[in-house]
DNA sequence: CCTCACCATGAGGTAACCTCAGCATATGAC
DNA sequence: GTCATATGCTGAGGTTACCTCATGGTGAGG
């Protein structure tokens, strides 16, 4: 059982599944890299970005779409209203939830933020050609869709 | 400039670096699920790997390897080393640097998780057909490249 | 031998998570 | 109606995996 010598090595070293890790890290800093100028961190980009989606979300519907646990959802949304790009309104159907808004300036830098990711990780796709890219993404759907 | 109305949206409703993004999460969980039986942390294992394979390996180069500070490495080693998976040497050719090296115990997880991980990520990818694997490996190679 | 660069580490800090307990509110049973 | 039970959020406190900055040994060139 024990045929790991250098059986399924390609020629640069790396496994299939190692590629898939190396691009999706290298997605992952050019998108940090040029988010890192609107001084909000990686999650709550995420959450800000649920938000501005929603319009207005359950904080509980909120967790469950980041996949955190609801008391983790609480402090983002703290660190967003702090900086004031959500708001909390009570939820007029149910009084114990709270549902969270975007405010002007956060929709607008949900905007602003949705449009720096697609455009870094765009670059960083961009020396593939249509047809390799097409290729990657029906290949990779066919990995992501296997549940 | 705002060209993105519904532009760009595969039929899946993700762009393609979602779907990478998508992808290389769904090998991560189950290569952690896989793994969580070792009563490692993924960072420890990622450490042990970079040891068990170099047999030796200074501190500061096991940062870099790891891309995280050196004083970072310092505390995963210390974490390694109360487990009794890696041992503290002086280096002979710099008394100022430390070799970090596996013990047996140390080098036997390192092989383990090696294929669980291995065997992992296999799986993830075995719904794919042999064209479709060496497609996506070409393809995530030119992106991964591109420095 | 003296300065200067460099290695690892102590001290202390942060972001992003977690669980658990508690209060307010909803919901269904009686 | 009112009472038990479930649910939604948050305070308190913990963890992991990082970070920077300062410090004490050590190597190396002048």
């Amino acid at each position: 059982m024990h045929h790991h010598r250098d059986h399924d090595r390609e020629p640069g070293g790396e496994s299939t599944s190692d590629l898939l890790m190396m691009a999706a890290r290298s997605l992952r800093r050019s998108f940090g890299e040029s988010m890192a100028a609107y001084d909000v961190t990686p999650s709550q980009a995420r959450a800000l970005r649920v938000v501005a989606e929603h319009g207005s979300v359950r904080l509980s519907v909120l967790a469950e779409a980041l996949r955190i646990a609801p008391r983790s959802a609480t402090e983002v949304v703290d660190a967003l209203e702090e900086r004031s790009l959500v708001a909390r309104e009570s939820d007029p159907a149910d009084r114990r939830a709270t549902c969270v808004v975007p405010t002007e300036a956060g929709a607008r830098l949900g905007e602003v933020l949705d449009e720096a990711r697609r455009s870094a990780t765009e670059q960083r796709l961009s020396v593939l050609s249509q047809e390799d890219r097409a290729e990657l993404a029906r290949i990779l759907r066919l990995v992501v869709d296997q549940d």
